[in-house]
Formats: structure tokens, C-alpha cells, sequence
DNA sequence: TATGAATGAGGCTTCATTCAT
DNA sequence: AATGAATGAAGCCTCATTCAT
């Protein structure tokens, strides 16, 4: 509103900018979307460029007009939901009021839920993203390292306040990480229905606790 | 006798279509071989007809004598390791004069060996298979289907039995299938030395069985 | 007085339909200048429309509101130096109390200077306008072949006038264009520091006229 | 002949691989006359791959097999000619019984005989290889100036031995390319009816040497 | 007029597969 | 059986030009 009248001489180009600005972004999304649809049910590698923008109907110059190739597309994608599920991950604090087991619980809730609110990404990258690109490869790698050694320093740190049952934490944190996995894939693709809310969070966690868990983080924590 | 060094004046036929029939194995074999190592390496799209021939030293025409295509490759590889994972599992028999225990982490220190002994099928297998054409997505999609189904019904014989304490069989199965998963890529792909022997598989059975085991599966079994 | 100024509540359409006017040729030069420098420094056909706006700081569609495209940004680029060359070359009056070798130096001099005034034009020029239609490879050839025969033409009165032995008028014609030509070339291109002054013109011709003028074009004319 | 029959055991696959490289070369060479005429008449920028494989009547596939792309056709027909024409420079020596203009004019009409014989090629080189790529480009421009070194050389040698009448060397090697090159040009690109033999060159030399030459290279020398 | 998103024809390259020798 | 030249469908990307705002 206050934009619409700008004094003359200025630059008044304002309103239209911001016009082109929405409709880029937007198309941009409408890419974004399908390019992802394109990819959870084809995969990235049978997927051409051809495949998204038929999904969207735009031109092929268009596309090359937002990306620089098929490949930016997925990094994109991947960069979103990175953001989502980063921002997911909280770290337990042990003072808090809410128990440690809680805390450890909504995380895993909370990024479950980051992933069966987005199924397509969740299928693409439990899919197998290997052999997109050297280093593109190179890159999850990394990523899928940090993401380990993150829950490995949560296992040792568990170890010293004596609430774990001593174990190696790296074998520990493959086993968490493969079992949510799978899980997430067994929801995901395999199941026909899903079950309605993160019963299955509970469920692995009541499954996995109970053998590696002292104090805190037990169930019986306050018995 | 007679194969080994034809007589010459005798009708040595046999003995060359045997020679022949024996190198065309080889020339196969070899080709498995440096398929299997072009795959792992680079991942199967990133991997052309022309990489492997090289590798092998024959000539494309050559390569279409022995497979139907790249696919084909896949798929005899695939076979192969799959034989000797089906005969790496045996049922555990509940009367036999070996501990239950002992017999399921047998099971798994078996198929565990199947994957240390074949690295790069290994890395082929846990990389991601997807995307190659959708009737082999469709494939894969069946087997890991019925690994997780007969897992799944041998949980469940676990309840029936009172081995195992009350609990989702298919979280469970799915649970155990990426803790292994998960553990074999990171003593693959991720470690840079191998832990000698299958010190992993004892380590995640004692980490995953206390909280689910009881009776024959338990360490305190006999207690 | 009226257009520089307008008074306020005079008809001031005209002043303003001026500015328009100026406003709209300085856009069309700013857009022939930075097309010039691209055209010289990637040539025609590497240059992209893109990197004409980009230069200029305009939108894509201005571009195409003052050229009908990229063509014919070179057409009026072209037509420009071609005027200046034009009017640059001046008939030899035979009876003229400047002695002819002077305007004979003095034409080539004037056409030399519009060249190393416009060295933009001139890389471009030289450097080949080969390819870039068939429509304007037809008119650049058809202006080759006017200008070969103006000088065809001259040196045939040369030779009436005795001023010349007698030659292939059209061969020396084709080596008089070249030399100059390629001297140019070497002097843009190739040269780091610029001769100052027309001094290869006047050595170019003291080497070229000594073995075929006679008479006024000769140095020891007077003799 | 005497390879036809080899002993057995042997690689006697000499004779089938004999024949692959001639069919192989075979083909390669027509991908270069199509090129060659292709360029020659559209230029090098209008040609497309799709042009030449149609002139050849070869799959999209073949052409790559034989060259890494267009520019390496036009690098290989280069590289011919090249060798063309520096095979038919020959070292003017003094000491030689054949009169030291005579050695240059042989040069000069070998040189000019490899154009004519090679009218496409020569249209392509006079026409403008610029704007092709900028490696190209410097390798042109390099050509070119090693070229005129070369002849300025000469030119230098001339004033040293007292043939020539002094003055500069490289705008006089800059003339005489350009004279060439443009009379070359002329024959055939303009003129309709090509002048039987190399008429031109001499015409040529007898229009450039006179004003310049002394002793050797002069018609009076032995007067 | 000015803008810049959209267009789509036109080129380039790769690679699994075939086939004549 | 083995060979390797040839094939052509399938992808990728650029860029001059148009058009709604």
C-alpha cells in the first residue's frame, strides 16, 4: 500500500518488481513440486528434465530460467528438507523439566514427522541417492558422517552421566539410525495404511530402551 | 582323464567343446567380475557397457555374447549373492543340542560374511539399487518384502514360544534388518579398518537382545 | 529556449515528446557502443543478446524495442562506420593543386584514421563477419566487390593517364585492399603500441608506388 | 598375402583388424570432405553436426566415434592443410643454382597451389575462422604471427645481404600476405573462371619486387 | 516505454545395442 | 566366438525472440 504511489523520478519500478519476484518464486515452487513427485515415483535417474517440466507444463527454457540442471533441482529439494529436520532436532537438556526420555522421543517424533509430511522426499532419500554425481555422492557421504557422529557424541555423553548401560556407541548409533530408517521405509512404501500418528516412534523406542537404558532415560526411572 | 589331455587320433570333440565350454565360463566370470568392481565403484547408471569391457579387455560384441545387456549383469550378480545368502540362513531348529541363541547369531554372523566376503556386492546392495528400471525396482521391492516377511514370522514364533518379550514383530523385524544394514555400511563403506572377525554382529545382538529376549534367547538363560 | 525549459501550464507536449526522443537515441547509442565492444571482444557469434543488455544495464525487452534483433544491431553498427569510410574517400582531381600521390595518401590516410578511431569496429571488421547470415554474406561480398572495383576503376585512368606501367589492373587492385588490410590488422591486433601518427600508411606506400608510378604519382616526378 | 594364414594360437585376428582400420579411416575422411564442404559453404558457425552426418549419410553416433566434436573436424582439416603448406616452404638458399627470385616464386606459387588445389579449405581459412573459441582463436592468432615473423625474417635477410632496398620489414611481410591472401581470395571466391595456372602469383611478384628489389631478386640483375 | 519471465527451436553429446565381417 | 564400426533414441543445454504487465 504504501509502495503504490512513489514520487516521480524515482524508481517506481517497485510494483511490478515485486509482481515478477511472486511470479518467479512461484514458479519456481510449481518446478520444485513436481520435480519431487517426478523423483520419488521415478527416481532421480529415470527422471529427465523432459518428465518435470511436463508436470508443470512450462517450457524447457523456463526450467533452465530457475535452475542450472536437473541436478541443482535435487539440491534444492535436499537443502529444504535439511532445513526442516534440522531445525527439527533439539538438544537434550538434562535439567530440563520435561524427562530426558521425552526430549529424546519428541526428537525422533518430531523428525519422523518431517518425513511422513513430506512421503516424496522421505522416499527419494531412503530410495538410495547414490551415484547422482561423484560429488554429489561425496557430499551425503559427509552428511550421513555428521549425522552419526552427532548421535555417537549423544550416546557417550549418555554413557558418562551413567544413563546407558555401556556399549560401543558407534555400533549403538548404526543400529538407532538403520532401525528408524527402515522403519520410516516400511511405513513409507511398504505399508498400505499409515498408522495415524507416530505410534511407531513409541513403539520402536519401547522396543529398543529397555535393554540399554538406566536412570533418566528408563522407564522405570522413577521406581 | 580323458578330457584333461585329448589323445590325438581319437575323437576329440568332447574335449574341445569342453575347452570351449570352460573358457566361455571364464570369459563370463570375468565379466562379472569387472562388472561387479565397475558397480561398486561408480554406481550402476554411472557405469557403461564400455567401462566394463574395458576392465575386461574384450570387445563390445564380445560382452552382448555373454549377457543380454547391463541389466543382465545386474541381475547375475544379484543371483549369485543371493544363492549364497539363502544358504547362509538355516532355520533354527528349537530341540537341536545348539543354544537358540547361538544358532540365530550363527544365522547372522553367516549372511554378515556373505557381505565382508563380497565387498563390493555389498556396497552395490546397501547403495542403492534404486532407479535401475522400474521391473527391477519391482524386484527388489519382493525380496525385501519376503526377507522382512520371514523374519517377521519368525518373531512371531519368538512370541508363540515366550522367547521373546510382547512387542510389534514388524517394527521389530524392520528394526533388526536396518540395524544390520546400517552396521554392515559402516564397517564398509565408512571404516577405514575392518574390525577382525565378526566382532559387530556379537556386539549389536548383545546391545539389541537384553530388552526383547527371554528363555533360550537370553544370556540368563540357563541362570 | 521553449524545449529546455518548459513553463508550467504552457502546452509542453513538445518538450517532453524531445526529451522522449533524446532519451530514446541515447538508449539506441548506449546499446550500438556496448554491442561494438562485445562484438569486438567475443565476436558476433559468441556475443550473446545477453551480454549486449547486461553491458548497457537494460531489460530484454528494451533491447528489442530500439533493434528488431541482433542482426540488426550489426546492420546499423555497419552502416555507421560505412558512412564515415565513405565520405572519407575523396575522387583524385587530376587537376587539383594538391599533387595526386598526396590525395592518394590522403584518401587512404582519412580511411586508415576512421579505422583506428573506431579499432572496435575495426577488430570487427577484420576479424570475419563470415557466417553470420547468408542474406548478409551476400552484402558484405557485394560490398567487397564494389569497393575492389572503384579502385579497379582508378587504376585504369592511372593507366590512361600514363601514370601507371601497365598491370593486371584488378590484381593490383586485390594487392593494394590486402596490404592495407592486413597492416591494419597488425596494427589493432597485433601491435602493442599503436604507430603514431599515419606512419604505415605513408611507409606502406612508399614501398608499394616506387615500382609502378610514373609521372605525378612518382616521387621524382618532378625530376 | 603373407599374413593371411597365420599360425594358429596367434592372434590372427591381422587380417579382420586390417580391414576395420581401412573402413574406419575410410569413413573418417568422408566425415572430413563433408565437413570440409560444409564449411566451405555455409562456414563453420551455420555448419551443424546434423549437417555433416547428413552430407555423410552416417548415424549421429558414428560422427562421435571418429571425432571428439565439430571443432575437432575443423582442428584435423586444419592440421592437414598445415602440413600442406608448410611441406611446400622450402628455405631459400643462396648458394643454389636456381636464381634466388626464382626460389621465391616457386615458393610462393607451391603455397598458392595448395589453396587452389584445396579451393574449400582455402574459402574456410580466408573466409574467418574467428569467433570459433577463444583457445581457437589464439591459435590462430599465433599461426599467424609466427607466420609473419617467419617472413620478416626473410625480408631481414634481404636487407642484410643488400637484395632488397631497406625499409620496414614487417609492414612490407604484412603487405605481402595481405596482397596474396586478397588476390587469393579474389580467384576463388570472386572470379568466376580461375586463372589457368598461377598466372597470378607472377603477375603479382612482377607488380611488388621491381620498386624493392636489387641484384638477385631483381629481372636486371644481371644487366 | 520498460521490464523480465516465458518460450521453443536448434544444437550438442552419450551410450546401450546391433550387425557385418 | 570374437570383433569393433555403426546406429539412433534419449538427454542435456543455449539463446534469440515474444508478450503480459
Amino acid at each position: 500500500m504504501t509502495d503504490t504511489k512513489d514520487n516521480p523520478g524515482a524508481p517506481r519500478t517497485d510494483g511490478r518488481t515485486l509482481r515478477a519476484n511472486r511470479r518467479r518464486a512461484e514458479t519456481r515452487g510449481r518446478i520444485l513440486d513436481a520435480a519431487c513427485a517426478a523423483f520419488a515415483q521415478d527416481g532421480y535417474h529415470r527422471t529427465s528434465v523432459d518428465d518435470i517440466i511436463q508436470r508443470v507444463g512450462i517450457a524447457r527454457g523456463t526450467f533452465y530460467l530457475h535452475f542450472e540442471g536437473k541436478r541443482a533441482v535435487l539440491d534444492a529439494l535436499l537443502h529444504q528438507i535439511l532445513m526442516e529436520i534440522s531445525s527439527a532436532v533439539r538438544p537434550i537438556e538434562i535439567e530440563a523439566s520435561v524427562p530426558a526420555q521425552d526430549q529424546l522421543r519428541n526428537n525422533l517424533e518430531r523428525v519422523w514427522a518431517v518425513f511422513t509430511d513430506n512421503p516424496q522426499m522421505a522416499q527419494l532419500i531412503l530410495g538410495g541417492l547414490q551415484g547422482v554425481d561423484p560429488e554429489f555422492d561425496a557430499q551425503i557421504a559427509t552428511l550421513e558422517a555428521s549425522v552419526l557422529a552427532l548421535i555417537v557424541r549423544s550416546i557417550e555423553k549418555g554413557h558418562q552421566l551413567g544413563w546407558l548401560v555401556p556399549f560401543d556407541a558407534r555400533i549403538a548409533a548404526c543400529a538407532l539410525v538403520g532401525a528408524v530408517k527402515e522403519n520410516l521405509a516400511d511405513e513409507l512404501l511398504r505399508d498400505g495404511q499409515r498408522s495415524s500418528e507416530s505410534t511407531r516412534v513409541r513403539e520402536l523406542l519401547a522396543l529398543l530402551l529397555p535393554g540399554v537404558a538406566l536412570g533418566p532415560l528408563s522407564d522405570r526411572a522413577g521406581e
